[in-house]
DNA sequence: CATGACGGTATCCTTTTTGACACTATGTGC
DNA sequence: GCACATAGTGTCAAAAAGGATACCGTCATG
């Protein structure tokens, strides 16, 4: 995404979806959120629950919320390195924006891209009613 | 977002998350859909609700919502060309997640990246050199 | 005739994002 | 000594996304 990084957001309504959006966004921000719902984790549980992603992609991504201040990042200065992350309250405030998503997700899964296969192919170019 | 434009969506949990996000991410994807949300409109409509959206960039987002299905593309075969564009009822059916998302945003637009500066500064209000 | 509105295309170029891969440091277990 | 786990970092390169600009054809208006 265009990722101005939340320079200025004083567009016109529908900015806050952007906005809120522009959070989220990354290929895997919004998943690592929503294992995060669950509590708190470790960098390779994370990893480990989310196949496909790459340590470099996982570190940036995290890097990246914890920006945002949407996940807390808590390190344990121990030998065998501990990092901790979890939900900020911010991060918390955007779970009801999680589950609709995901709701959604379940719902629609599996039919993207092919929603004209239903019935018809109703690509007529009809009625041209009044000229403007 | 890498964008494989759904491919295959058989991760693990979170996977439908990703998935939803997938179809309204883009840079203006989200604010189109949310415009589309009062009505129909034409797309110089769109366009001039949206200050900053280039036409070309409008094309594509309209495209590939309307390959997902989301947005429903309606040609007046007229001589000023007229468009149409409305959100299907896939795309009605995400309102809940726009909702969510700008309520969200709405709530907290304002403090991103700063989470920390928690009191103080509302200096986020001044206003920018531009001037209409 | 020139201009503007309409809804786009076509090019070109730059910035961002993502991915692959290698490498670090420390400690434990074998 | 060797491999493994932890949580990263660094570099390089490819691929996407986004932006700027110019152009198309038609009609109506001035």
């Amino acid at each position: 995404m265009g990722k101005v990084r939340h320079s200025r957001f004083d567009c016109t309504p529908g900015c806050s979806v952007e906005a809120a959006i522009a959070l989220i966004d990354g290929k895997w921000k919004s998943v690592v959120m929503f294992h995060l719902m669950d509590g708190t984790l470790r960098f390779n549980e994370i990893r480990r629950k989310i196949p496909g992603v790459t340590q470099r992609m996982l570190t940036n991504q995290l890097r990246e919320l914890e920006e945002d201040g949407l996940v807390v990042r808590k390190v344990y200065a121990q030998v065998p390195p501990k990092v901790e992350y979890s939900l900020s309250a911010l991060g918390v405030s955007m779970g009801p924006v999680l589950l609709a998503l995901r709701n959604w997700g379940d719902a629609n899964i599996g039919r993207f891209g092919k929603p004209h296969v239903a019935t018809s192919t109703a690509d007529e170019v009809e009625t041209p009613p009044e000229v403007a």
